[in-house]
DNA sequence: TTTATATAAGACCAATAAGGTCTCATTTGT
DNA sequence: ACAAATGAGACCTTATTGGTCTTATATAAA
């Protein structure tokens, strides 16, 4: 029951880029170095970052990363779920085939209001809020009042 | 992120036996039949809930488990952590070593938050409320007003 | 236009954890 | 004594995690 290293890497990866600002090209292996995450391994979670439009990725020579959206507008829990998929706690949840009377289950009514209530409070932590405190791999970024505050989406 | 299926049998187990009534005395064999749990594997769960004093075990022919606490006393928290350990969703809560700011990490606030309204919703769901209402593997069974509510642990 | 630098995509591999079984010992009712 | 039940832990199998490797492709700069 913990959300995964990839999980925490990719955090950590927004969390860098936001630091650095929205449209900032930021090469992969500065990232990794600042980071603590393994060179490769970022670039699989790259992509998968990629593909919920939170990055743009350009290859070549001076290639990296740049985060396509602003930073109070990206809350935590889409840059867990770009990862580990959206978060379930329990499989009665997801896959009604596990229980013989999932629908009408007391104990499932009970996962899906904890569920519920830990996605919306991540939903409610946006990247420029963590940015305004200290955090691992990152000193404190003065961030302008416009920009702080609850995401939007 | 999500409760293992030792946890989930666990909570249908404790569930089964509450419904019988503290006290009262349930062939293994019974338990896992009607709650779909794999015989040789409950013997292994119950053995955890019995480390924890929430039920007993007693060997032996005419041998099985029973409920040491009112249903109305245990939470389905105390039962799930029985199983899985103390839930923390990430890393950096538990072992320090894993970030380099732990302790003062704005990311690391978020997840002791979550994890602990987590917790505490858990911790507010009685196996007596739980028996109030319809449930898998279980009839809702009508319990005295006295018992249903909160659990005071 | 060649070369060096950087990422893409996906196969692949190693380590860990989950899920479950088996064996042998022990306990207890009859 | 014997049958019926569980205990404790070793053991096995599968799934997930965490990560690397290989080959291909894109781009900046010489
Ligand atoms: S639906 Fe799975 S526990 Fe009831
Ligand atoms: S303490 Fe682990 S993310 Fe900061």
């Amino acid at each position: 029951m913990r959300l995964t290293r990839a999980g925490e890497y990719a955090v950590r990866c927004v969390l860098y880029l936001s630091a650095k600002g929205k449209g900032t090209l930021i090469g992969r292996k500065e990232i990794a170095e600042h980071c603590d995450i393994p060179d490769k391994f970022l670039a699989k979670i790259a992509q998968q970052l990629a593909r919920v439009k939170l990055i743009e990725i350009s290859q070549g020579a001076r290639g990296g990363y740049v985060l396509k959206r602003e930073p109070r507008d990206i809350s935590l829990l889409e840059v867990v779920e770009a990862i580990i998929g959206e978060i379930a706690l329990n499989d009665c949840v997801t896959s009604s085939a596990v229980c013989r009377a999932s629908g009408n289950c007391a104990v499932n009514r009970v996962w899906i209001k904890v569920r519920n209530q830990l996605r919306d409070t991540l939903a409610g932590v946006s990247f420029a809020e963590l940015l305004t405190e200290d955090s691992c791999f990152l000193a404190p970024v003065s961030v302008p009042l416009d920009f702080r505050g609850k995401p939007k989406r």
